[in-house]
DNA sequence: ATAATACGTCAGCTTTGTTGACACTCCAAG
DNA sequence: CTTGGAGTGTCAACAAAGCTGACGTATTAT
């Protein structure tokens, strides 16, 4: 406390000041992940139901492929909640066009009536974070997430952006 | 896009930047965990090990209900792990001084061995993102993070704030 | 004395991840 | 036109880490 490191200050590399950081990020995480939780909860689903449908919402017509690079998870684990969203009547496997090796996702309109559901829920956290903390606020936020993101997760996180407008 | 929604322009509360943010979360969570996991996976633990051993560093001497509220697991949960890091002389769990039915918990050298490990490997990678991101960013970002925490966790982490000098 | 608290533990279940193995379809290249 | 490999689905077995419910045992508080 009040130790001066360099003239340009940078307390905000101390130890203390990064585990602060380490626990924020755990407990935001906690809150971030709470309202989708509570929703699925109440139905035979989990966080990595909500994260398929989130990506095949993201991305409509994406391949089994392509999931799995971003989930970072294996097809077996994958193909598990796949099959029950497929069996539920929320995704929809369509083959290939051109490829019929190739699986395209789609959601249904009861699947896209779920996305909406848990995402309305996370979006409503995410806005009130973001409204109380102000623009700058959140541009700092994104610019710190960003530079946090494995080298591989950032390309998609980054590619991902260029589609959505 | 080039949309005015209004005078202030707010255009940072648009679903697609709190979606952007949303996913912004998700991946530099990853990112956030993928070093101690790589540590934790090449012996017997898991992130729930790592979870308790910072936390104990954090408040040593600190109760199982107290780790119980912090954590938000149930005792069933955390006494699994609580147990294989006892047995395995990581942590000490010492009689209450004043009220015997509490165990107080501490990690001895070897557990503060493994913590130091896991958590120099956590600050670097935030380190290293906070560096790049700027000063002002970090505040950005710690100021939404504790707006996105539930009230109760919200509260913890503010408590363990004034603990830490 | 009795009730409540703090802790530990047994048993069983769920979700979500993992390996490893195998089959099928289909594209592309030799 | 065959053959190797990519994309996909699925079976089996297992592990980590969460959950509920029930019970036991100290210890403290009322």
């Amino acid at each position: 406390m009040g130790e001066v490191t360099s003239s340009e200050s940078l307390l905000y590399l101390t130890d203390e000041q990064l585990r602060q950081g380490i626990e924020a990020m755990y407990f935001a995480y906690r809150g971030f992940t709470a309202d989708p939780d509570r929703i699925l909860g109440t139905m035979a689903y989990g966080r990595a139901h909500h994260r398929a449908v989130h990506f095949i919402n993201r991305a409509p017509g994406t391949t089994v492929t392509n999931l799995l690079a971003i989930l970072g998870v294996t097809k077996q684990s994958l193909n598990r909640v796949l099959r029950t969203l497929i069996e539920d009547g929320l995704v929809e496997s369509r083959v290939g066009p051109t490829d019929r090796r190739e699986r395209n996702l789609y959601l249904t309109e009861a699947g896209e009536a779920l996305e909406n559901r848990l995402s309305d829920a996370q979006r409503a956290r995410m806005r009130d974070a973001f409204r109380e903390a102000g623009p700058e606020a959140v541009a700092g936020f994104r610019r710190v997430l960003e530079a946090m993101m494995d080298r591989e997760l950032r390309r998609q996180y980054l590619s991902l952006r260029e589609t959505g407008q």
